[in-house]
DNA sequence: ATTCCTGCCTTTTTT
DNA sequence: AGGCAGGAAT
């Protein structure tokens, strides 16, 4: 294809483009700066910019590297830029995942710092499980050292690029963490594993180093592109680095407004100090926004620009204003859940595609109350987040057998299933057996093998491990002449779990079957796609992209609301966003051990992600109480909230309604006497006609500002109404701490 | 070996 | 409140 038609084809008009972003994409040599404000066409940049350098600069595109954190951006990425360039060209492109391309990278050339080629990659509860064996191992008190806690300390440790040898010992405790990493350490490597923070870190010392593999790695690649960089962490970065160390063509893009994993590892020191490692970078800012209303654009402003250290940034937009944001106080999570499922039906009702609304919260633990409002009132809705596919106990089980076969020293999933469905092999035998294999420095399975030689088990426990030792070896032979969905058959059949689940037929083991007939599906489809590549599809390959893939990949086929965490928004965006909860100490997220300056500054941003997800309409609810872990607290509304200029903001109220409930009787309620169309029936009247909520100061009047109520001031704050008169101008006496009581016209206050 | 009970802890979790 | 892990009971 001439180098013409595959620009005009890449669509690169300078008309698509504005000039910032124009300038980006046009960019070939040396290291790049993009700080990408939320909704201002990033992707569009990175693709245009990949199309333009093999387009126009005719870099062949397997020398190009673009690098994602999710697998779903990744997957975006590679149809975007799919469309640009066609499958051909776009096929040699290395568009993946930090971890995926790290185990490319091992898998390619990883012997030479003794990584097999056949490792396996454990996943979070995998990791847990080894630390806390290793932590039985090493006769430490459980309960003085939980290994959730050690196991956060050695991640800690390898983010920030260091083995056991290179800590820091600064007290008694770090010394026990050193050496249940070590240990720990040792155990992946003696189950030929490696923890996704192996991934990175091995390939960093991989590259490091100065042999011929890193050699050959590093020329690799002409050009690397880094999106949402904001998320890395040190070995991330030091990996970009090492692999770009040569030509230093080195395109990050991301948003430090943006940061909200730095409890994860990330560090924004990486974007916001990126030119003290590269003087000589380009920088430019993409700060006009294609998403969101300007009402939206200028709340989430007012949000970010209070946070410190900021690279200076003003997104704008020319969209219309649009509608206002609402503000909705609620009594508690209930009503809070009712009002919000009662204007999602509103706006289902009225055309809006379900799909294009969302409802985020701080913390999983909300999502209870709206679920259950969901599901009472026959919304289709879908969480995401909590318990996903792949780890769901009957899938990892299945492929924990899977990697057993692939990878014979995973003692970890032999322990996961060498009793599953029971066999009758106890803890004891599996203690025994663990002695026997340690004091022989071998694997569970390869002891399981010999097991005869082992005095101190009895007959009957023998009996068991040999017959399924025989079964995991004919599995293994089974293998080899097999295609994996063939061996996934067998598996399921020959290990009696498919009759252990059918034999007792209760609706979780229905559910669990149906979970692995979907398993089954994606082998499958695995298959399809490998023949379609022409290449033959093993079981290694699959069980790869399997741990890589531990995303719930919802199917969004479904016409779903969606429900989820903000962290789990980012990236995304809606038509209509209810943003949930918003209340001190819940957002921002408060207690006991959580409430540095770092912290409080990090709840910021990830407010500001929160209000730039929505396109047209945001809606914001905060409950005057509400039931956490137990106990009711009291909260007033977040800091966040109050952060929002006036003029966009339009406030409503629960209260109205719940009041009209408390009054009349709900036969003569106007909401109940007109129900929507195959709606279920309201509740306690919190399904109430908009019309209630209309703006009119004066309707509501009575309610929001009776004595005891809550009141918001631009000026004082939070004020407690002490005296209130009705009337054409309407004036309200409140007390403000700090202030004294003040009387002001009521116009000017918001009811809370 | 399995089951049941009690006591614990509770953010966010791209891979 | 609820889910889970560890320990005791059967």
């Amino acid at each position: 294809m001439k180098a013409r038609e595959m620009l005009s084809r890449a669509g690169m008009q300078s008309s698509e483009l504005n000039s910032p972003q124009a300038d980006a994409v046009a960019h070939v040599d040396g290291p790049l700066l993009v700080f990408a404000g939320a909704g201002s066409g990033k992707t569009r940049v990175i693709t245009y910019r990949i199309a333009n350098l093999v387009a126009t600069h005719r870099v062949p595109p397997y020398r190009i590297l673009a690098v994602t954190f999710t697998n779903k951006a990744a997957s975006e990425m590679r149809s975007r830029l799919e469309s640009l360039l066609g499958p051909d060209i776009s096929r040699d492109l290395w568009v993946g995942t930090f971890h995926a391309t790290c185990a490319k990278l091992l898998r390619l050339y990883g012997a030479s710092i003794g990584v097999g080629k056949n490792f396996l990659v454990y996943d979070a509860q995998d990791q847990k499980t080894l630390v806390t064996r290793v932590v039985r191992e090493l006769g430490l008190d459980e309960r003085e050292y939980p290994p959730r806690t050690l196991l956060g300390a050695i991640q800690k440790q390898k983010q920030d690029g260091r083995g056991p040898d290179e800590m820091n010992i600064d007290s008694y405790s770090d010394r026990t963490v050193r050496s249940v990493y070590a240990a720990y350490e040792a155990a992946l490597r003696a189950a030929n594993a490696v923890d996704f923070e192996d991934l990175i870190l091995l390939t960093v010392r991989l590259v490091e180093s100065n042999s011929e593999e890193a050699e050959s790695i590093r020329r690799r690649f002409d050009f690397v592109l880094v999106d949402e960089f904001q998320d890395t962490n040190a070995t991330q970065y030091r990996l970009l680095r090492a692999l770009t160390r040569d030509h230093r063509n080195l395109c990050v893009v991301g948003d430090d407004d943006q940061s909200i994993y730095r409890w994860r590892g990330a560090d924004v020191r990486n974007i916001r100090g990126y030119k003290l490692d590269f003087p000589d970078a380009v920088v430019i800012k993409l700060e006009q926004n294609y998403r969101s209303t300007a009402h939206i654009v200028s709340a989430a402003l007012a949000i970010i620009a209070k946070s410190y250290g900021r690279e200076a940034k003003q997104l704008w937009t020319a969209n219309d204003a649009g509608a206002p944001i609402e503000l909705v106080a609620a009594r508690d999570e209930r009503d809070e859940a009712g009002y919000v499922i009662g204007r999602i039906r509103e706006a289902v009702a009225a055309g809006v595609d379900r799909r294009q609304i969302a409802l985020f919260y701080r913390v999983h633990a909300q999502s209870r109350v709206f679920e259950e409002a969901l599901r009472a009132s026959n919304l289709p809705y879908r969480i995401v987040g909590g318990m996903k596919f792949y780890e769901r106990a009957e899938i990892k089980d299945a492929l924990a057998y899977l990697r057993l076969v692939a990878n014979p020293k995973s003692d970890v999933d032999f322990v996961r299933v060498v009793n599953t469905p029971a066999r009758g092999i106890g803890d004891t035998t599996i203690e025994r057996l663990s002695q026997f294999a340690r004091a022989n420095d071998e694997s569970l399975l390869s002891a399981a093998s010999h097991v005869h030689e082992l005095g101190e088990l009895g007959a009957a426990a023998k009996k068991k491990l040999a017959a399924f030792c025989a079964l995991i070896e004919q599995l293994a032979s089974s293998a080899a002449e097999m295609t994996p969905t063939a061996l996934f058959d067998e598996m399921i059949e020959k290990s009696g779990y498919a009759n252990a689940l059918s034999a007792d037929r209760t609706v979780e083991n229905e559910t669990r079957l149906e979970n692995l007939k979907e398993l089954r599906g994606s082998f499958l489809d695995f298959e399809a796609e490998m023949k379609a590549l022409g290449e033959t599809p093993t079981l290694e390959a699959y069980l790869e992209r399997v741990s890589l893939q531990t995303n719930g990949d919802t199917p969004d086929s479904a016409s779903s609301v969606t429900l989820m965490t903000v962290h789990g928004a980012k990236g995304l965006e809606f038509d209509v966003v209810f943003l949930t909860g918003m209340e001190e100490d819940m957002f921002p997220y408060r207690n006991a051990q959580h409430n540095s300056d770092e912290e409080m500054e990090e709840e910021r941003r990830l407010a500001y992600v929160a209000v730039t997800r929505a396109r047209k309409k945001l809606v914001v609810t905060h409950a005057a109480s509400r039931q956490v872990f137990g106990t009711t607290r009291t909260n007033r509304p977040s800091r966040f909230v109050r952060d929002i200029p006036t003029h966009c903001i339009q406030t409503a109220s629960t209260r109205l309604a719940s009041i009209v409930a408390e009054s009349e009787p709900h036969w003569s309620r106007p909401a109940f006497r007109k129900p929507l169309a195959g709606a279920a029936p309201p509740q306690e009247g919190r399904y109430v006609d908009r019309e209630y909520f209309s703006d009119d100061t004066a309707s509501d009047f009575a309610p929001a500002f009776r004595k005891g109520a809550r009141v918001m001031h631009e000026r004082f704050g939070i004020g407690e109404v002490r005296r209130s008169d009705p009337g054409e101008n309407a004036t309200v006496t409140a007390f403000f701490q700090g202030w004294g009581e003040k009387k002001i016209l009521a116009k000017f206050l918001r009811p809370l």
